[in-house]
Parts: C-alpha cells; sequence; structure tokens
DNA sequence: CCCTTAAGAAACGCAACGTATCTTAAAGGT
DNA sequence: ACCTTTAAGATACGTTGCGTTTCTTAAGGG
C-alpha cells in the first residue's frame, strides 16, 4: 500500500493507464483486453482513458511504444552460417510472445482504420534489420566465405518479414530447425546468388 | 420475391447462410460482420447458425471454403523473370480485396482458438504454389536460362508468405513495381543461388 | 397419418461499448 | 491565502451484439 491516495495527473496518470494496458496485454491479450479492465487496474475511470486516445488499438499501441526494444547484440559466432542462425534465433524469440498476438489484433482493426495501421507499420518498421544482416555479411565477406556483395534493402528485409509471419501462422515458436532450415535452403543460396550477379 | 415462402432445411438452409455471410462478407468486411446480420440476410435467425457453427470465425472460415478458387493458369511468357512476375501478380490479384481482412481478423481470434487457428492454416497451405514454381523453373532451365536446380519447399513457398505478409501489412494493393524488385532483388538471385550449390 | 426433427420467432441476461453528467481535487496565478 | 481553471474520477446511461433459452410450428420420413 505504497499508494497515495491523492489524484494522479497528466503525464503521471498517463503513464500508469500505459503500464495497466501493458500489464494487461500480459495477462488477457489483445482479443480480451478491454478498456474497462485496464482503467479498473489503473485505479481510474473510462472517460480519463477516452480522452486520451479514441480506442483500444491507439492505446494498446501507445503502451507498447512505451517498451523498449531490447538491441539485439551483434555477435560474432564465427561463420556466416552461424551468425545468421544466431540472428534470426533472436528475431524469432523476439517476435514470440505477446507481440505477435497483438500484431494480429491490432491489424484486424487496422483495416478499419487506416490511421491505426500506419502506426503499426511504423511500429514494426523500425528494426534495423538490414544493419544487421550488412555487418554479418561484412564479416563473411572478410573471412573470405562470400565474394564481396550488396543486399538489397529488400532481401535484407525479407526475413524478419517471414518470420513474422510464421509467427503468427504457427501460433507456437518457431524451431531452431525450421530456422536453419531457412539459413541453409532459403537465405545462404539467396547471398551466393547476390554475389554472383554483380548489382 | 422469388422467395419461397416455405421453411428450409437442412443442406439447401446451410447454402443459403454460407451465402448470405459471404455477402456480409463483402459488404462490411470480417470486422463488423455480426451473426445478427447473416441470420438477417439469409432470412433465417440466430440459433439455426448456432446450431451448425460455434462463432464468427467458423462460420466465415466455412462460407470462404465454399468459394472455390479460381485455377492460376501457367501462361508461358517466354523468360523466367516474366513467368515469375507474372505468377507473383496473380498471387498478389488473388490475396487483394477481402481475404486479406479476412485472414487477419481470423488471425486474431485464432490465438484464443486453436482449433480455429488449424482450420485457417489449413486454408491457406493448399495452394500448390510449389509446383507452379517448380513448372516455371523447369521451363528455364530447358530454354537454358538456368542451370539445372531443385527448388526445396521452404524456397517455393517463400514467395507467397511474402506476398501475404505485404498485403496485410500495407493493406494497399501491391504494385507491379513491387513484385518486379522483388523477383530482382530476392527471388531471382535465390533461383541462381540454388542452382549454383547443388542441393 | 402420425411422430420425430429442426426451423424460426422472441426474449433473455450479460458484457463492453462509448458518452454524458456531476462532484471535487489539483495546479497556478494574483 | 484565496480564487479560478482544469481535469480526474465516479456513476449511470442507452446501445449493440453476444450466446442461450423457450416455445411454436412446419417439414419429412416411416
Amino acid at each position: 500500500m505504497t499508494e497515495t491516495k491523492s489524484r494522479r495527473r497528466g503525464a503521471e496518470l498517463e503513464q500508469a493507464i500505459l503500464d495497466a494496458a501493458w500489464a494487461e496485454l500480459n495477462d488477457v491479450g489483445y482479443a480480451a483486453l478491454t478498456i474497462e479492465a485496464v482503467a479498473a487496474r489503473a485505479g481510474t475511470s473510462k472517460p480519463v482513458i477516452y480522452r486520451r486516445w479514441p480506442g483500444r488499438a491507439e492505446l494498446v499501441l501507445a503502451a507498447w511504444a512505451r517498451q523498449r526494444p531490447k538491441p539485439v547484440p551483434a555477435t560474432d559466432m564465427g561463420s556466416l552460417r552461424a551468425d545468421l542462425i544466431a540472428l534470426f534465433n533472436r528475431i524469432a524469440r523476439r517476435a514470440e510472445g505477446m507481440m505477435s498476438e497483438v500484431v494480429a489484433g491490432v491489424m484486424g482493426e487496422a483495416f478499419r482504420h487506416p490511421e491505426v495501421a500506419e502506426i503499426l507499420r511504423e511500429r514494426l518498421r523500425t528494426a534495423p534489420l538490414g544493419d544487421w544482416v550488412n555487418g554479418i555479411v561484412e564479416r563473411a565477406v572478410e573471412r573470405g566465405e562470400l565474394p564481396p556483395v550488396t543486399v538489397p534493402p529488400r532481401a535484407a528485409r525479407m526475413p524478419i518479414d517471414l518470420i513474422r509471419n510464421e509467427t503468427m501462422m504457427s501460433g507456437g515458436p518457431i524451431t531452431e530447425t525450421d530456422i536453419a532450415e531457412f539459413v541453409d535452403d532459403v537465405y545462404l543460396p539467396l547471398l551466393r546468388g547476390l554475389a554472383a550477379s554483380p548489382g
């Protein structure tokens, strides 16, 4: 009971609401999340929330935005293949959990609310996957595993899109086997093909 | 007023309901589709629907399943690149429209109802993209555009997953430019890489 | 022709929506 | 220290759609 019984305002209150929304997301997920429950959890009332966000999607996206993405460290595993597997594994782990349900849920509403779609796209576009892939490829070139090669943005962005798709479609976690298969059957061949035909 | 005023039963009634659900999907989309509206449109009542399907997702999936997918004709455009662009374009056109909203909407519920997720996955897995890609690749090999190559299932499945992802994320239609970029920057390099490293 | 089955109509309680009203606490200026 | 503005919080509202229950009655098979 460290509660100040006093009445919160402005930023302080806003943080409390977003925290409550985040906690609620973790507890019941997006589909079952209600504004009333968030209000109750934050110790406030519905109108206070509706004064700030138009609806559930915007509230959730705001709560999500507050969670700072933990950086994906670029570990040198010694080989191109191992580096790729490690990177995609880290991306997959991050995509699992609640994220995919939130993304799927928000996407369902995004078709009716274009501005929500825009926020969601913005949020998902941030990941600098291109940089990570390029770093790994550069190391591979230095090692002599690969001829010099430039990876087009589309090719760099591809894995994260596929992993997100797979996570949402399968529901369950993506196994290391899946990722190894993807690396061996798709991404390594692609990199070799890019290296062969000069861009 | 061609209405038989009589009381429909069994299969006949079921078809009418599924037709109504499909029409409703086209009119208001998945998010706004209600069982009551479908019942009204079919000229029946809610319990009749609930006796057959547990909820909205199952009803919609059943209605969707009734729409037979028009076959994607394999047109020979004269070159590997043109064949791929044509194929991916046809897939993209098919994925647009209501489909992506339905997929997104159903996916949002799928996390709470694993059996729905399974039906959805089943539905999306049917497309024999692998065959089409292999057909195109074989023609390219015959033309001498490509060394003999076997395309792993994962590599064959990849475009349709990416196109679906892109359709849902962007909301709008996928342009021919997007597809050409994908073919030039990703898929052709991948095929060349697969051809280079024997599987 | 009867008897089983299921369609259809109506109403239910429930949950959450989004809004409106009103009181009262907080913040800030003078 | 007071007074004014702002907004928090409580409460209640009407609405919608849910999924279910009850009951009547039409259809179809034996």
